[in-house]
DNA sequence: AGCGAAACCGACCCGCGAGTCGGTTTCCGC
DNA sequence: GCGGAAACCGACTCGCGGGTCGGTTTCGCT
């Protein structure tokens, strides 16, 4: 994770009732932005769903645009700990890394929805800045798993496959799952969901899954699945 | 491919310099809501890049919308006939139908970068119909290869596996493989680009590739990758 | 040629929604 | 409790862009 990551959140000295506000704001507007649209949804409605008005919604956010990057900014923000977290929990093996990141991300996106469509589908319409923003953030998710998933191949966990693009893959797979699952097109519920795409995602990479290693160390594990005999 | 398809496009018969603008104005359209998003394209900008004026373009579609609409419709039906142009050549093996579905949806939409996003990010921007309406092109191919992959299963030719699921999965790895080259955050050609995914698509199904297949009848190829020993 | 329809033009209309602003309420420190 | 700042309100402005419309050009046909 390179530390040209932005700031957090700048946590200006606030009254609390602020803080509070402001913490309904980014959620209205994050679930409107998600139903409706960034340029269908009206700062008016914003404020309306917050329980506030316009005046009090322009306290707190000086523009629309910068509505729509603090929603974003608190996305990553929530995202970032949540995989941060699972990735230290999983212990040292690259795989059960990239398998925990993965699923962990997996798991905040099917826990807050809205969230995934802002990500996913807001970036072109509010201008160019926005969306590179996102890019920005979606590369640094891609970054932290293709790290580990070079560590693996470095290990002979895998086989043979250029991690960046693996990394990649694997985040879309997610995020196609998850916008189906979302949008009710998939019927199995999460559980199921989340264990079936992580049999794929292992799969695709040839990988011996930590659980399964042999108590003697597998040298070249890759060889198992060789992908052209 | 289910029936209820929509009727390709209708042709009316019109002069011959209307279609040329009408292809134009299409063309120009789809530029622009890539490049600047819906919301942000303006009708009269669409006009002007097409070489024409605001009355001309409201002369071919009666609405925002109903442009948006047709954008979509053409990119659908382009990705239609090439998709089942690859896998009626590809033959009868169902492993090899899934590869030259994928394959063609990689090329078509690398070769024509702005569809793409049209048809990834400008869904939710144009109200709940559009949205609806590229979430079934997309179940569509979904199903066209879910399809396969059943009957590949059924054969003994993969993993055990969900259909339904693992066709979205990969459908979201060329997407966003694509979509991430598109914006030239991968630097490999495509492709190199195309084979790697390729390899991925099939390691992560346990499938034997048709042209890997053993002279004597594999009974069971999924066997030779179990998933959790 | 000349007529009628298809194709095209661009000035204009008008609603909508982002952003403003003067005023009011709430809260904190003293 | 009081002064002042932070927080909030909602009527208003104003530009932008989707959509309209009367007029003009181009084409097909006889």
């Amino acid at each position: 994770m390179p530390a040209d990551a932005p700031p957090a959140e700048i946590e200006t000295a606030r009254q609390p009732r602020a803080e509070a506000r402001r913490g309904d704001l980014l959620a209205a507007a994050t679930r409107l932005f998600a139903e409706r649209g960034y340029a269908a949804a009206g700062m008016d409605q914003i404020a309306r769903a917050a329980g506030t008005s316009k005046g009090g919604l322009y306290f707190h956010f000086p523009t629309k645009q910068a509505l729509l990057a603090a929603v974003i900014g608190r996305a990553a923000d929530l995202l970032r700990k949540r995989v941060a977290a699972a990735m230290a929990a999983a212990g040292d093996d690259p795989v059960a890394r990239s398998e925990a990141a993965l699923a962990a991300l997996f798991r905040t996106l099917a826990k807050h929805r809205p969230l995934g469509r802002v990500l996913a589908a807001e970036s072109v319409a509010a201008g160019p800045e926005v969306r590179e923003r996102v890019e920005r953030i979606e590369d640094e998710f891609v970054a932290l798993i293709a790290a580990e998933l070079r560590r693996a191949l470095d290990l002979g966990l895998t086989a043979p496959l250029d991690p960046e693009l693996a990394a990649r893959a694997w985040f879309g797979m997610v995020r196609a799952c998850i916008s189906a699952w979302a949008g009710g097109r998939i019927a199995a519920p999460p559980g199921e969901l989340e264990a079936e795409l992580r049999r794929l995602l292992i799969r695709s990479a040839g990988a011996i899954p930590p659980d399964a290693m042999p108590p003697e160390r597998a040298d070249r594990g890759g060889d198992r699945c060789p992908d052209r005999p």
